[in-house]
DNA sequence: CAGCGCTACCACACCCC
DNA sequence: GGTGTGGTAGCG
């Protein structure tokens, strides 16, 4: 053990007097760049949260994903990269053969199943009917739910079925209507399909696997709320258009329990002969890693592809191919914020009685409800109702969505309604407050039509120092300058000099994406070709980015910022989403 | 050196009848 | 015996 320790000790050693003979470099230099195309970011991280981390620092649009490189314990690294850059060495299906989405959390997302059941132990289930049943079920409850209408040409209907299983993918194409996150998702798939545990409740008490309410109807509670909407005049709480609102619902809802729908087709056994049901309810937790469309589970063959009886096909683009589209369209968090966005939410009535609570107990003080309306950003949170506590009215933060393609905050603004564009106050429409964490600016939207129907959006604003990533970045690498470990960064694509052959491969893996010719040539190499055939572009597993920092970031270069994702880890802007366990700061959301 | 986020299950403590 | 709690194996 002690043994152990010093060997450790010597070695970190050796490493501080290394980085002491080759220190930083105090200037900026650029990689040298074929022309004006845009910088390549491919970086591999072993934990979510570093990878979340270097997401929160980059300025493009860049997304985690997750890759399983060993058979047999389902172990995963993290990717960042752009949608564009991924699918550019995905789609030859050479290489990154078992890629996931992982879809963040609190992120605004798509709606999406998991449906798979044993063939052997259900030889009478027709899958491809149970489907179309389901979908036909779905539509009918967003419709009755949310007033959304859709159906199974806006599904996109993925396969992976083996004579073993049968197995599919669902992600639903709504026009210009997303989730406020999967955890919503999963609220409203459990409601909608409460019936069918009963089903199984009532016919064996074994193998109830979800709780259920005891109310037996269709859609058995109407969500709290319907979902903001950014394009509809709305949404005066508590007043006149929503108490119509919610009437509608009412009439929806009462409709919906005069009768039961049979979703006896949802049953189904298990290979030991216990009831479940199609659906797997277990895909809708927080980070969940969704498989790719063309991904195939590592030690398996079956990659995800268009079912037969899919009947959604992306409209025809001149830039993007039809390939690009599908694989575009499968990414559940792959929705932009857009003015005419409805967000969909669906709280289980926990929450809900917590959030009544909650209210009761707050209102006297006409204050904001601390906990429940806070994103995972308090400082921004705070900011943000600085923004809207002017002229003796106190704003609130009614409620929040996170875009995570733009990084984009939308708070929805209660109480304080003045609008830039009028100049004063609107009379009945509330107003918007976008903060763009890419940009470190805000901007100011509103819901009343007329601002709306122009396209106003106020101008943008710089976010105050004492919330910007920079400051804190900076402050940070002030403080940390002095003792951290400094390596040589005059060629990125350089590994620094001492340091042994496997850090040098992992300094550059740290540092560079791949471009195209790296990338065969790396596939190329027969000593690669197995962590090749994992889909690690021929960077096998401890090439990856190290815990530790071997680049120190260059100021004012936006990549090389970021690659203090180890420094930022316990930032408190870096809690979004949650940090790792050891920190324990995260603000969770109810539920 | 190295995944993550759960849920079901178990052991145990504590309480009450 | 009922209930709450804390740890963990194992699943997706």
């Amino acid at each position: 053990m002690e043994r152990k320790w010093e060997a450790k000790l010597k070695q970190i050693e050796e490493r501080a007097s290394h980085y002491e003979r080759n220190p930083l470099s105090p200037v900026y230099r650029p990689r040298l760049s074929k022309s004006e195309e845009p910088p390549s970011i491919w970086k591999l991280f072993h934990r979510q949260t570093h990878a979340f981390n270097f997401v929160k620092s980059c300025k493009e649009e860049v997304h985690v994903f997750a890759l399983e490189y060993k058979v047999g314990d389902g172990q995963r690294i993290y990717l960042v990269t752009t949608y564009a850059e991924l699918w550019f060495y995905y789609k030859s299906r050479k290489n990154l053969l078992h890629c996931y989405e992982v879809i963040p959390e609190n992120a605004v997302c798509k709606l999406y199943f998991d449906l798979e059941f044993n063939k052997l132990a259900n030889q009478e289930a027709d899958g491809k009917k149970m489907v179309a049943l389901l979908i036909e079920h779905v539509c009918k409850a967003l419709q009755e739910l949310y007033g959304v209408h859709c159906s199974a040409e806006d599904v996109f209907n993925l396969d992976s079925s083996t004579d073993e299983k049968f197995s599919r993918h669902l992600i639903f194409q709504l026009h210009d209507v997303a989730f406020k996150d999967n955890i919503h998702v999963g609220n409203f798939v459990r409601k909608i399909l409460q019936p069918a545990f009963h089903l199984i409740a009532s016919e064996d008490d074994d193998s109830i696997s979800e709780t259920t309410g005891h109310r037996f109807s269709h859609f058995p509670e109407t969500p709290i709320k319907q979902g903001i909407s950014f394009s509809e005049m709305s949404s005066d709480e508590g007043r006149g258009e929503s108490r119509t609102r919610n009437s509608k619902e009412q009439e929806r809802l009462e409709s919906a329990e005069q009768s039961s729908p049979d979703l006896s087709f949802l049953v189904v056994k298990n290979n030991v002969g216990e009831k479940h049901l199609f659906v797997d309810f277990g895909v809708y937790t927080r980070n969940r890693n969704f498989r790719l469309y063309k991904s195939s589970k590592i030690g398996k063959q079956v990659a995800l592809e268009v079912a037969e009886d899919n009947k959604f096909f992306p409209k025809q683009s001149k830039n993007i191919s039809e390939e690009n589209q599908y694989f575009l369209s499968s990414l559940v968090s792959n929705v932009r914020f857009s003015d005419t966005l409805r967000i969909l939410t669906c709280d289980t009535s926990q929450n809900k009685q917590k959030r009544v609570e909650c209210f009761n107990s707050t209102r006297t003080k006409a204050e904001n409800i601390e906990g429940y309306n806070c994103s995972p950003y308090p400082e921004i949170d705070q900011f943000v109702r600085s923004l809207v506590d002017k002229n003796g009215i106190k704003g609130g933060i009614r409620r929040w969505s996170y875009f995570f393609p733009e990084e984009l905050l939308v708070y929805d603004i209660c109480k304080y309604r003045w609008c830039e564009n009028i100049g004063r106050a609107h009379k009945s429409n509330n107003i918007m407050i976008l903060v763009d964490l890419k940009n470190e600016v805000w901007y100011q939207k509103c819901h009343d039509p007329v601002c709306k129907a122009e396209n106003f959006k106020s101008a943008c604003f710089p976010l105050p120092a004492e919330v910007s990533l920079l400051f804190l970045l900076k402050e940070e690498e002030e403080f940390t300058a002095a003792e951290t470990m400094n390596s040589d960064t005059q060629n990125p694509h350089e590994p620094p000099s001492g340091l042994s052959s496997k850090d040098a491969i992992s300094d550059a893996a740290w540092d560079s994406g791949l471009d195209e010719a790296d990338f065969v040539e790396a596939a190329e190499d027969a000593e690669l070709a197995e962590a090749a055939e994992c889909g690690l572009l021929g960077t096998a597993a401890e090439t990856l980015v190290p815990d530790e920092p071997i680049t120190q970031p260059r100021p004012g270069c936006a990549r090389c910022r970021a690659t203090a994702e180890v420094w930022m880890k316990d930032l408190p802007f870096a809690h979004f989403p949650r940090s790792n366990k050891t920190s324990g700061k995260m603000i969770r959301m109810p539920g």
